[in-house]
RNA sequence: GGUGGGUUGGCCGAGAGGCGAGGCAGCGGCCUGCAAAGCCGUAUACACGGGUUCGAAUCCCGUACCCACCUCCA
């Protein structure tokens, strides 16, 4: 059993080995907070969420930083535009709105959807505007060794310079010389075009509240460097691995690569990319307005099963959206918390304490375990997940109970380890409307029940069309009937 | 132009030289008063054309189409 991830900088699968034994580092690229978070930042989140899971599971303690970059063009506009005369605030937005409000405001709305979709909270979040002295050093470095210089224009900026980094481009397997429009890019106060920017001097007009002093002049720091910065702040020079979507490698990730490589620093062992959310075979973005929201999904389906259809995929493929997409993954999630359900009611005494014995269906575990260690293979650990329910649903139509309270037990620990468990409002229930709707429910159920015994067909049946008109799901077994709740 | 990824049954989605993962939908059966749920069974599947091999969805060569990135992107 070793761990296996596919490293976007080798391009191949290899052996996870840790740069202290026990503990994983782990940093992932998060949001630019500058506006609402759409399905495919949450798939990100998710997919590192479930290493993060797994990594701990097979006993790392795992250190997480996401950051957050609360600070870029984007929200400097946003704000700027609802300070303009005539504008019209689309819902959810504001009117004059400073830009750190308006920063921090969308960051709350990302904390909200990672949250109600079973994200666990990294171990650090930092803030990009919290690190100016962090990101003031380390361009003093990359200067001093020569790989960065102010601009050559009064701009103020400061640029990294590619053409003393032969390395450049070694994430992404590029040729500088070969990258399209490379030419044509407007050089500004650069040596060369694809120079990008450290430091970012402040223009005319904007707020000076965005601008910070340096000893390059006034500015703020460009979106690369950040990253650079905090992930040394908080996981050290070296560390293990460092995530983010496909579409970051280039040019960020590289940009991030060369600047701490430059520096001198060991940076991410590991390079781990999820892939793109697409709409009817189309990436998701802003820029073409294709998104979908993680409110939207919660519209159509409850949150268990969109964190189900949103982490099913393997990471690293590409995960298109479709309108029956959730209706499959909530009869999957059904399938499986049908059984647990069932399995919970049957057994209550037994909890689920471990029990040490050996069952005939172990092996399926094994398989879990093999398939996840695979470079997280998920849609293979599902398949496994899958069949411990049809075995456990077997055993108890045929109160097997060793391999019954067995795949109750693995059940368990699956969807604990996917992060299924997670989810916002899976224990529903204990509120009092739930129970008043429990008390009415058993007293129908007692009232068919005498039907049954009298032979009363219709009666019996009247009783259960009336619920199921409720939305309330009628089953017979053994012992006795029970009832759900359908959701949507 | 450069770089990477993809094309698997009605749909989704693993697998990577021999044994048809799994889910959804469908069909047949068992169970049930009838259902539902569950269980059992059920498929001319691997983009196309060549090649290697005793054997190819899997390896090699070529072709087509799709997607992503090339300094705003999770």
């Amino acid at each position: 059993m070793t761990l296996r991830f596919y490293d976007t900088a080798s391009a191949e699968v290899r052996d996870f080995v840790p740069l202290e034994p026990g503990k994983a580092s782990l940093y992932y690229c998060g949001a630019t907070v500058q506006g609402m978070p759409h399905v495919g930042h949450i798939r990100s989140a998710i997919a590192f969420d479930q290493l993060t899971r797994w990594l701990t599971y097979r006993g790392y303690r795992v250190t997480v930083v996401r950051n957050v970059t609360d600070i870029d063009d984007k929200i400097l506009a946003k704000s700027e535009a609802s300070f303009a005369p005539g504008f019209s605030p689309e819902p959810g937005e504001l009117r004059e709105e400073e830009w750190w409000a308006l920063a921090y405001r969308y960051e709350q709305e990302f904390l909200k959807a990672y949250d109600t979709l079973g994200v666990s909270r990294p171990t650090y979040e930092p803030r990009a505007t919290g690190h100016i002295p962090e990101m003031h050093a380390l361009i003093q470095q990359l200067i001093d060794r020569g790989h960065a210089y102010p601009a050559l224009d009064d701009s103020g900026d400061v640029y990294f310079d590619v053409r003393s980094w032969d390395r450049y481009g070694s994430l992404t397997r590029q040729n500088i010389d070969d990258m399209q429009g490379s030419q044509d890019a407007d050089p500004r106060g650069k040596k060369d075009p694809r120079d990008f920017a450290l430091w970012k001097g402040s223009k005319e007009g904007e707020p000076t509240t965005a601008s910070w002093a340096s000893p390059w002049g006034a500015g703020r720091p460009g979106w690369h460097l950040e990253c650079s910065a905090m992930v040394t702040k908080y996981l050290g020079t070296e560390f293990d691995i460092h995530g983010g979507g496909l579409d970051l490698r280039f040019p960020h990730h590289e940009n991030e690569m060369a600047q701490s490589q430059a520096a001198g620093h060991g940076f991410a062992n590991f390079w781990m990319h999820n892939g793109m959310v697409t709409y009817q075979g189309e990436k998701m973005s802003k820029s073409i307005g294709n998104t979908v929201s993680p409110a939207e999904m919660l519209q159509l389906a409850p949150a268990r099963v969109v964190r189900y259809y949103l982490g099913q995929a393997h990471y690293r493929s590409v995960l298109d959206y479709r309108p029956t997409s959730l209706e499959e993954a909530a009869a999957a999630v059904e399938r499986i918390d049908g059984f647990q359900a069932k399995a919970a009611a049957k057994y209550s005494d037994f909890g689920d304490v471990k029990s040490s014995t050996w069952s005939p269906i172990d092996e399926l575990f094994e398989e879990f375990e093999a398939a996840m260690d695979d470079d997280l293979n998920i849609p293979r650990a599902l398949g496994a997940l899958h069949q411990v329910v049809r075995a456990g649903n077997a055993a108890l139509a045929a109160s097997d109970d060793v391999i019954a309270l067995a795949a109750k037990r693995m059940v368990s620990l699956m969807t604990e380890v996917l992060g299924l468990n997670a989810v916002a409002g899976s224990d529903a229930g204990d509120s009092r409307e739930a129970e008043a709707l429990g008390v009415l429910v058993e007293a129908q159920l007692v009232a068919r029940a005498q039907a049954r015994a009298s032979k009363d067909w219709a009666a019996s049946d009247a009783i259960r069309d009336t619920l199921k008109a409720a939305g309330i799901a009628v089953e017979d077994g053994p012992d006795g009937a029970t009832w759900s709740l359908q959701r949507d």
